[in-house]
DNA sequence: GTAGGGTTAG
């Protein structure tokens, strides 16, 4: 590793925080950065708290964050994504408050955007609806993250009306846009309407990409369009030339196995897919075998996601050797 | 070369 020079300045050291630089690295760096004095550096102490954050070490994160005398919004982003990477969600909807009270960095469109987020996989309805207060109030009411993260936010909660209210005062619409509604009615049960977005979003020239066909699948899972269903996953694939990711498979095997196709479900999954099958997948088909009482069927499935364990454990003890390989 | 929008199923 090559250590800064005495000279180093704070660009320099910038510079050398690359995103993928490994813990000990980071460490060496903040190190240095210390000892130039370079830490009332605001970009210099973010980027530190990035490549920290990279390496799973939120503690530095945090460490960092308190050294800093003044502390910038970016700083407060990093905080925040770490905080929500972290899976410590109340905590991360608790630094909006600190933020707005205690500190001179006023929060913005990223922090509404990363704020919205946590709120989506927390539920938390009435938190996300002051965040979009806030946004709205500050000028960032219109920006289209903003209000993509919102969509999510609302249908993730199940007010679907409401997300369409806000979808439908989206001027223009990005594919974002567009996959988040589609997704949101699929898993709202709003099968059709999902499928007349996707229709309407082809009409408005945007086109879909590989999520919109994971949202649209999904509606036609949910919602038992069988048909509807295919026809999608044939239009990707020969009309937008996509190759069907795992999400998309399990959308397929979830239609069939609703459908009662069952045995073509598993000839699909071994036979045709080129992508390699994971527990989703064959829980998804175990599943519709306990429904339909196809023991037989669902005895092989098991046996395959049995094997799927084993081939993770021994994944594992690989990963593990190497770690006593470079210790010694 | 600082943070940030939408993904299946159970």
């Amino acid at each position: 590793m090559r250590s800064v020079g005495r000279r180093g300045n704070a660009f320099s050291l910038a510079i050398l925080l690359k995103p993928c630089c490994t813990l000990a690295h980071a460490r060496q760096l903040h190190a240095n950065v210390v000892a130039e004095g370079h830490l009332q550096d605001a970009l210099l102490a973010t980027s530190l708290m990035r490549s920290y954050m990279n390496c799973g070490a939120a503690e530095s994160v945090c460490k960092v964050f308190d050294e800093m005398l003044v502390k910038d919004t970016v700083a407060w982003n990093v905080l925040i994504t770490c905080y929500a990477r972290n899976k410590r969600t109340k905590d991360t909807l608790k630094l909006f408050d600190e933020m707005r009270s205690e500190s001179e960095a006023e929060p913005d469109e990223v922090t509404c955007i990363l704020l919205l987020q946590a709120c989506t996989s927390l539920g938390a309805l009435d938190f996300g609806e002051q965040i979009w207060e806030y946004a709205m109030e500050h000028g960032y009411g219109c920006e289209l993250k903003v209000r993509n993260s919102l969509i999510t936010m609302y249908t993730r909660c199940g007010c679907v009306q409401k997300a369409y209210e806000v979808f439908c005062g989206t001027p223009r619409k990005s594919v974002v846009t567009w996959s988040a509604m589609i997704s949101g009615l699929a898993a709202n049960g709003f099968g059709k309407d999902a499928i007349s977005a996707f229709e309407e979003m082809s009409k408005s020239g945007v086109a879909p990409d590989a999520q919109t066909f994971t949202g649209v699948l999904s509606a036609c899972s949910h919602s038992g369009l069988v048909d509807e269903g295919f026809r999608f996953f044939d239009m990707m694939r020969y009309e937008y030339q996509m190759m069907p990711n795992v999400r998309h498979y399990g959308c397929i095997v979830d239609l069939m196995g609703r459908a009662c196709l069952l045995d073509e479900a598993y000839m699909l999954v071994v036979k045709e897919m080129r992508v390699a099958p994971d527990a989703t997948i064959w829980r998804t088909l175990l599943g519709a075998c306990r429904i339909y009482g196809h023991v037989d069927l669902g005895e092989k499935v098991i046996s395959h996601l049995i094997e799927l364990k084993a081939q993770q454990a021994g994944d594992y003890v690989l990963l593990l050797n190497t770690y006593a390989a470079n210790d010694t």
